[in-house]
DNA sequence: AATATTTTTTAGTCTTGTCTAAAAATAATA
DNA sequence: TATTATTTTTAGACAAGACTAAAAAATATT
């Protein structure tokens, strides 16, 4: 198995991939984002590399390998669904769960995991839009539409929130909106882009600010 | 904090000393039950005592101090409310569950503790007899009535097992038998020591050897 | 009480992961 | 292209926690 360092290691050099758009990241970009040492970084490269985790080469960059990958998306995973049911069961909100996460994320045991993932009815986003790659490794797309940029008259499900602060949250509550609720757009307001949507079949009004917070996905 | 090192530590002498009811804990005891060496041992008791964790002297043994005793309890606690987890909400037998407790209980957030403990509706023992630590260390009895022992008519609950192979958890399942089951003893059948139960408003009989290892308390 | 045995501690080494400071390679600039 | 600046790597040190082997203390035995 692996170590919570090296693991960390290989999930920072996946992220940065994917961020970045680039398929070689440097060593100091790696330091950044860890905040550490680039000296600790080339030390730990080398291990990386020994054990067929990364693609090194002195000075060059590293990338992850497929297995790096892999085992990369494992904590991805293992961290949106601690996440997911920290939110979803234990009552946190979306912005106080992300550091607890960073240690159940290194809890070995795959039948935990993909246990969990049953209990929690195998989402596939977590509330931030973020896609949580399944048993295989698979990711979905992740969810970017927001409630202000679709069509009129679209059926739409709440599926996540760009902004999780508590007065957010708080808001929405009092809306009625949920994770989960059906909204269809009955008209857009010009002078204000506030809109007026439908949910629990009742119309109300919601501002734009509201609506471009709120993460959808379109029902066909 | 504390590393986990210092919590295994710590939570093994709390435990021989509870096991064996003897207030100072030699350091040979303790390298066995950690599998590791004596001198490793003697490190340690030296670092525990410097933070004040245990009462330690040279050649004398060891015992763990009110800070010390808490910290252990509080570990104590996070295993056993994350093995009733694990158990009640994701299906797990109860002798999987011990190895990745090992891990979880030493996930530092009071804040998650507590609202497992909530999510759990604070459970006081686990299905082994066990009592869990509340969030203020304290600890009920040990449950350790089982049905055989008790006087006929009585009315009680089911809130553990002794045995939890595969085969009695399956056994009790057809029985329909279950944690929480309400049974009245109705006979006892002197030639075999065999049970005449009511359960779920039906009479049926049970073996001396299920009666031995279903954990009850009586209900007043 | 003197010796032998067991237990515990010390001294020194190793591994993992980190750091600083200096050297080497690469990139940027005049 | 020569020089400067930046990035990366190496070398050597350190802390935590473990180990082995040897010394010291405590117990047991004759």
């Amino acid at each position: 198995m692996f170590s919570q360092s090296e693991e960390n290691y290989l999930k920072a050099i996946y992220r940065l991939e994917l961020d970045l758009n680039e398929s070689i990241i440097n060593t100091n970009l790696i330091a950044e984002k860890l905040e550490t040492k680039a000296s600790s970084v080339t030390d730990m490269l080398k291990k990386l590399a020994q054990k067929d985790l990364v693609n090194y080469q002195k000075y060059k960059g590293v990338s992850v390998t497929k297995k790096g990958k892999s085992i990369a998306l494992s904590i991805v995973r293992k961290h949106r669904l601690w996440e997911f049911f920290m939110v979803e069961k234990l009552n946190f909100k979306w912005d106080e769960v992300h550091d607890v996460a960073e240690q159940l994320e290194h809890i070995k045991s795959e039948e935990l995991v993909n246990r969990l993932d049953a209990f929690l009815d195998f989402p596939t986003h977590d509330p931030h839009g973020d896609p949580i790659p399944d048993k295989d490794g698979k990711v979905s797309l992740r969810h970017t539409l927001v409630l202000s940029n679709i069509p009129l008259k679209t059926i739409c499900k709440v599926v996540g929130v760009k902004d999780s602060s508590n007065s957010f949250l708080k808001y929405l509550e009092k809306l009625k909106i949920s994770l989960g609720s059906i909204i269809t757009i009955i008209n857009k307001e010009e002078f204000d882009n506030s809109l007026i949507i439908e949910i629990n079949n009742i119309e109300i009004n919601i501002s734009n600010q509201i609506a471009n917070n709120l993460i959808i996905a379109k029902i066909n």
